[in-house]
DNA sequence: AATGAATGAGGTTTCATTCAT
DNA sequence: GATGAATGAAACCTCATTCAT
């Protein structure tokens, strides 16, 4: 079978990633052990350790690549709007409409997870502080656009605001993982979105 | 053996429960052995199986205790206070001048872990959604209270209010738990209060 | 059973290097299985962890403890010698009086097999060097004591000697410990005996 | 697919002996994997086991190929010696002047393994006989020659001067793979030369 | 009540060998 | 003939829990 394709074994890593999210997501990350990901995903024990060196590198690459994922996404999709208000009401309206499928709660309880556990390893913290670095640099220019334009409050500090959507994004990620009910997810992004824009909108 | 007095157990409890703090703190629930608890508290292994069924139960009576002391805490506190606005302003102010100590962070983390376990364990999620309703309903009566007064809008969902309450306090929790710094936690917790208390406020 | 006797535990740990000692003997050390300790000295696997860290603990102290042994003996016997020719005869006797039991046979290439495994392994070299340092100038001073006492030649190089009795024995070790005639092993020493006195002794 | 050729076939052969001597040389027979020797000789794992059965197969046949050379070597370089005496002596010149190269230690490691790997290994007992056998009647033969001349003395046992000739070889060759100074290498093989041959000697 | 040695199932990772391409 | 991905049986070591003292 060797000398296979590049793109079988990238379709080969995808299959072990998303087995894992669904069992680091079902179980957590520590208590998934590598035989939940090799009954998930069909793939012997063997291979897996062909395509990743560690339990913990499948978990780094698969937070690696949600990430990724995520800015390739944004990127496109922002590339109509027309103003930094829209993109920020774009932003909550892309967490609102998210659908609360048993994957997207695993997904978000992995990342929760993984801010916990590299708080925990020193080795981690520098990738974690520069993904949440990533994440915060992101709506940061966002605000900061808006404060050029006039839209939002010149005396703003957007780093904060930027944290403060996060912290409002895995917060309310982490309770609606567990409670896991939709229509009022979706009114309480509502209401975030509007305590948000409320006070970094310039007031007329 | 000479029975000991109850006061004489119920210290040895809590020792154990504090070092448990620690260590769960410090390596998570999961990596936590029993031998770092050991190690921590001096107690010997048999002696602790004594007092806990479990592993998790130590983790259980933990949290249950966190939980029970702020709400005697929050009670106390709040039998001064004249009005639902104070008391909103009060409790920011008490998260916010949380002093960013290693037992905070720790402590912070050993309960955002437990809404991940609690999860998914099947026989936990009972105990997780009656521990949340009951910080749910804590904030809500006090919305609930201010409604009536006149201080709050009428046309807010007292319940999503207190949730996103709640979902700001653990997603800032998360951050700080892991970024440390204790300047910008108490500024993102004094735009917090503003972005929260604008939105909630009845406008004249 | 806890809080036992350090006699207890020396006995446990004792029970475990002999068991270790039998099987590295028969199989070699990599590929002696802890399950192979477990089974020839019915200490479970978690018990044998709680004497020593790894497996390559187990062998280090086996060694040490070999090594230890020889010469805590070889010291006593030595107190009634009167010269250097009779220690050096002596050495000789011992090494050629040993039986070459399972046992014995077992021992030395443990013995050998550690010289190969400390070649390779960088961290170990330490060990094997200053092991080795010990057991050379144990002889070198015996020959140089015979080189005082007019016994010996006077222009021989006694760390060359010393090294050169205990290739002898090595390579003796090694070819009996596989051949197993007792016989024709007495008699080697015998000659080698013959060999070396013949040549470190001043002639008349 | 086409045939290739026998010498073609013989090179493939070769090489993967030279890598799996280095291999083992280097890292011992057990704690050398398959892919070391893909590593070092570059030859897919799917070819080298077109050429040998097992790991242990190359182990076996790697050190049939040094014992063929030592004798077809030997051989050639006895033909103009004129008696036993300049047999013996070129025969100590030949280990004296070896030079300690990493590879040359790296065989005497190998071979040194292979005794105690055979010791333990019912089935290679007689393949390990066998080339120890003819070793030994090598040398014997020579001293065999020297006393019909009267150049030895003629009551030594010709079997056990053989046998002591390869332990003082393997001890002191299993001592130097491990120290490898080259000058005190040297030295003591001028002094285990001196040795054997003064015991040896018939005195006038 | 307290101790801590003992247990052994269970976790991660390795690696000789196979075999489809 | 060559390739190297796949396999899965071990191997080492851990650790929650028990229980004799």
């Amino acid at each position: 079978m060797p000398k296979v394709s590049e793109q079988y074994k990238e379709e080969k890593r995808n299959a072990i990633l998303e087995s894992a999210l669904r069992c680091f997501g079902q179980k957590g990350y520590q208590a998934t052990i590598i035989d939940d990901i090799v009954a998930d995903s069909k793939i012997s024990k063997g291979a897996i350790y062909n395509y990743f060196a560690s339990k913990e590198e499948i978990y780094l690459q698969l937070l690696q690549k949600r990430s990724d994922e995520f800015f390739t996404d944004a990127e496109q999709r922002f590339t109509d709007l027309p103003n930094a208000m829209s993109k920020v009401r774009f932003l909550f309206e892309r967490f609102r409409k998210q659908v609360l499928t048993e994957q997207n709660k695993q997904a978000t309880r992995v990342y929760i997870e993984f801010w916990l556990y590299s708080s925990r390893q020193e080795d981690l913290r520098n990738v974690m502080e520069q993904r949440y670095e990533q994440f915060i640099s992101y709506i940061k220019s966002i605000i900061e656009e808006g404060q050029k334009t006039g839209e939002f409050k010149q005396d703003l500090d957007s780093t904060q605001m930027s944290q403060i959507f996060w912290a409002m994004r895995d917060g309310s990620g982490l309770h609606y993982s567990f409670l896991g009910d939709q229509k009022k997810y979706e009114q309480t992004w509502k209401v975030l979105e509007e305590l948000f824009v409320q006070y970094i909108s310039e007031r007329p």
